[in-house]
DNA sequence: AAGTGGTCTAGACCACGCA
DNA sequence: GCGTGGTCTAGACCACTTC
C-alpha cells in the first residue's frame, strides 16, 4: 500500500469490492483480523469499515459479522444553505423583495395542522432575484410568537437569512417536486402559467415548536446538483 | 447528564449553540479543555465535534479551533437505490417495460462528450410502472464494452438494477430539476406535453471508465423528502 | 514557533443479537 | 452463551496554519 491511514485503508478494501475479491453478499472477516491483516489498531480498521457502511457500501451487525451490500443504496447530500449565498456561489449579484407580509391571513388545513393550532401567525412573501432576474419565489408561514419585540424588518434582511442566523440549528423536512406554475407564480416569476418550477418544501421545528413552513419555486432553469 | 457517550456530548454541545451560551461565531474552548469538563477523553470529545462539524453547526480549523458556524449549511441526505424498492417501499407493485434497445443510435454531442468518444454505446428506454400507472420514465446511454459477452436480458432484469448489482460502486454526479414534459415523454407517461415532470440526471464513472449517463423523469407527483 | 485539530495505538468493557 | 461491532481511555505523534 501507498500511504497510511484509514482512508487508505478504506480505498483498499473499496478495490476488493470491486474487484469481487469481495463479491456483493460476502461476509468479509471481522474487525481484528483485518486489523492484523492491514498491521493497524482495531479502531482504525473500524473507522474505515465504518465510513464504508455510512456510504451504503458494507452492512454491519454485531454478531452477525459485516457483508458487502447486495443493493447499495447510496446516499447523495445535498448542502442547503441561504438563498443569498446559494445565487451569490453561481456569481450572479444577489437582490430580494419582500411582496407580502400579513398577520391577518387565514392558513390553509395542512399549514394549521403543522402549527398545530398555534395562533399568530405571519405569513410572508418573497421574490428572490439574481442580476435582477427572478430566481425564486418563496412563499412562508412563520410562528409570530419567536420573533423579537420590534419585529425584524424583513424587506431589508430576508426572511429566509434572518431566520438562518437567529432561529438556527432547527429539525424538520425538506421535500423536492416538480410543479406546475400557478396564475400567480407564473406572474411574479415572469414565465408562462403552467411552467414546470423545481419545488423546495421545508418545514421546521425548533425543540418541538413549530417555526416556519417555506415553499421555494425556482425559475425555471434550476438544478441541484451534487458527486455521489 | 442523563447517558453517557459521544452522543451524549454532542446534544449537550448543541445545547449551549441553541440557548447561545456559544452565539453564532464564537470560538469555544479547545478538545483537551472540553475533554476534561466533560470528564471525557479526548478522542471522545473529538468524536462529538467532528459529528457537529458534518452537520454544519461547527467550523473547524486546526489552529484556529472551533466556532459556531455562522451561516450554517446542513447536508440533506437522500437515499438513492434502484427504482423497484423505491416503488415498492411506497407499497406499490412494481414493473417495467424495456421500451427501446439500440446499438445504432448517434448519440447527441453532450453524450459523446461525457463518454470521450468511445465507441459502442448501448442507448435503452425503459418505462417503470408503479400498479401498472407509469411511473418513472429512464433515457440511458451505456458503455457496451462493460456488459458480458451474451448481454443481460433487460427486459427481464431493468437495466437500473443491473447495472446496482454488476457495476455498483461507481463514482459519478447526480442532479435533479424540473422540466416540461416532450411529446415523447407525455404519451409514454400518459400525461399530457409539457406537464411539470422531476428529473433525476445521473451520470457515472467507475475507475475513470464512463458507465452511464441517464435521465430519470418521474410522472407528476412524485416528491423526493427526508429530514433534515 | 506554537497551538490546534486529525489521527493512531493498545487495551478494555459493553450492547446487541444470533445460536 | 458468545462473537461481533460500538465505544471509551490514556497517551502519543503529526499536519496544518495562524501568530
Amino acid at each position: 500500500m501507498s500511504g497510511q491511514g484509514w482512508e487508505t485503508i478504506r480505498a483498499e478494501v473499496m478495490r476488493r469490492i470491486r474487484v469481487r475479491d469481495w463479491p456483493p453478499g460476502a461476509l468479509i472477516p471481522n474487525e481484528a483480523a483485518l486489523a492484523t491483516e492491514f498491521g493497524c489498531a482495531r479502531a482504525t480498521m473500524s473507522r474505515a469499515l465504518r465510513d464504508l457502511a455510512q456510504a451504503g457500501v458494507l452492512e454491519r451487525r454485531r454478531r452477525a459479522g459485516t457483508r458487502v451490500a447486495l443493493l447499495p443504496v447510496r446516499p447523495a447530500t445535498f448542502q442547503i444553505g441561504i438563498t443569498r449565498t446559494e445565487v451569490e456561489a453561481l456569481g450572479h449579484v444577489h437582490a430580494h423583495r419582500l411582496l407580502v407580509q400579513s398577520r391577518d391571513r387565514t392558513p390553509p388545513p395542512d399549514v394549521a395542522s403543522h402549527f398545530g393550532g398555534i395562533g399568530g401567525l405571519l405569513y410572508l412573501e418573497t421574490l428572490h432575484l439574481a442580476d435582477d432576474s427572478p430566481w425564486l419565489h418563496e412563499v412562508r408561514w412563520l410562528n409570530a410568537g419567536l420573533l423579537p419585540d420590534p419585529a425584524p424588518d424583513f424587506g431589508a434582511v430576508s426572511v429566509n437569512e434572518w431566520l438562518v442566523t437567529h432561529l438556527a440549528y432547527t429539525s424538520g423536512e425538506i421535500a423536492f417536486s416538480a410543479a406546475p406554475a400557478s396564475a400567480h407564480e407564473a406572474a411574479v416569476l415572469g414565465v408562462a402559467s403552467g411552467a414546470a418550477l423545481f419545488v423546495v418544501e421545508r418545514a421546521t421545528v425548533l425543540a418541538a415548536v413549530p417555526v416556519t413552513l417555506a415553499r421555494l419555486a425556482h425559475a425555471p432553469g434550476y438544478r441541484m446538483q451534487t458527486v455521489l
